[in-house]
DNA sequence: ACCTGAACACCGTTCAAGT
DNA sequence: ACCTGAACACCGTTCAAGT
């Protein structure tokens, strides 16, 4: 049995949540996982915001920023979202961890929010519109990494096939007069499209509007 | 004193959400600010996650759509996203429950969702392109509403204007060579902007991705 | 430096019982 | 129909103490 590290109890927060999703993750369950005293925790973490900060930490410094200075920045936005979106795929929980922390504290994904900011400052938006615009986009990424997956952790596939189709009854037998599109848009609004969706219509969606703004601010 | 209504429940728990932030509305913080027992509300909600259900239930219909089938379709969505933020705003915790919950099972904004959706249909995307767009788009506009009154509920007036003073620090700290556009912008990445910005500059951001990719589908 | 034991002040929820 | 009392199975966290 290894040592009680910082790393290994990200770690393994990181496999809980992705089964059983984010609210398993409890210091009293990591510490019984760890084969460890609940205080043991506290020595390694102040307190769970600060494991929590630590677990995105770990996801997000998966991803290596490349920075090419010779390709145009909506090349470079693209990339840069993409990317993270598929580094936090790897980890059903990524995106909920993500949307529990203030991205502010978590340093890896502050060096992600930097050239964030550094490419929106090169397509000419002022300081403000830039802030902006990166927390905009980088939020958009998250939301595009929690989607296709719909993944309520914590259920087998069955269940999770149950729950599904329940809730697309659910959506289907709502008054159509009151909600037509919706009960017509029920499969597809459960399912979720492809992941193929996500990555290319999604990523598109979230940097073709930037590119517009920007060409907009050049002509002003 | 009045009766224990579903509705003053909800109302409450607003409040106490709005004035000392979501995580302080609790089952039995709530029966105690009623004068009554825990029990009470499960008379009224079979369970916590149904009260945050009729807390976002009540927000959002507070929203009249107004539907014109005269006007355009981008100046429609656009109306859909300013009126959506500006009913949010009336509560400051408007975002953060609508955070917690699925949207799916929150009838009011099933409505809202709907109109959008007949929208992005009628500019003539897909259906999986109309679910992905109506859902990136709403919640957008939650995120905006959740923004610029950057409120950290739950604490003073001069406690915030302290925490926001120790963030900004913080991140002016940071090692300038590996955060540089961070430390640059650190006053207005912490301050967050007016207002202003965020309905406009933020609303043109979300619906400008829409309109250009319409075009482009209108093109194939 | 690293971990344990015991305790505190909370949660949401169930179930039987009261009126 | 509407509410209470008592109890259950959890939380995060502190503090003194052990090695």
């Amino acid at each position: 049995m290894g040592k009680l590290t910082r790393e290994a109890v990200v770690e393994q927060a990181l496999g809980i949540g992705s089964a059983e999703g984010l609210q398993a993750v409890t210091i009293r369950r990591l510490a019984q996982e760890l084969g460890v005293t609940p205080m043991a925790l506290y020595w390694h973490f102040k307190n769970k915001e600060q494991l929590l900060i630590g677990m995105a930490d770990h996801l997000v410094e998966g991803f290596v920023i490349t920075e090419d200075y010779d390709r145009p920045w909506w090349e470079q936005l693209r990339e840069l979202v993409t990317g993270l979106v598929k580094v936090l795929r790897h980890y059903p929980c990524a995106a909920a961890v993500l949307e529990e922390v203030d991205h502010m504290t978590v340093p890896s994904f502050l060096r992600v929010w930097d050239t964030a900011l550094g490419l929106a400052k090169q397509a000419g938006f002022s300081y403000e519109e830039s802030c902006l615009i990166s927390k905009y986009l980088l939020q958009g990424a998250i939301a595009l990494a929690a989607g296709p997956l719909n993944r309520r952790s914590g259920l087998s596939d069955q269940d999770a096939a149950e729950h599904l189709r329940v809730k697309r009854l659910g959506l289907q037998s709502l008054p159509q007069d009151v909600y037509p599109h919706i009960v017509e848009m029920a499969t597809p609004l459960c399912e979720g499209g492809t992941a193929e969706l996500y990555d290319t219509f999604g990523v598109d969606l979230l940097v073709t509007g930037i590119e517009t703004l920007a060409a907009r601010v050049h002509r002003d």
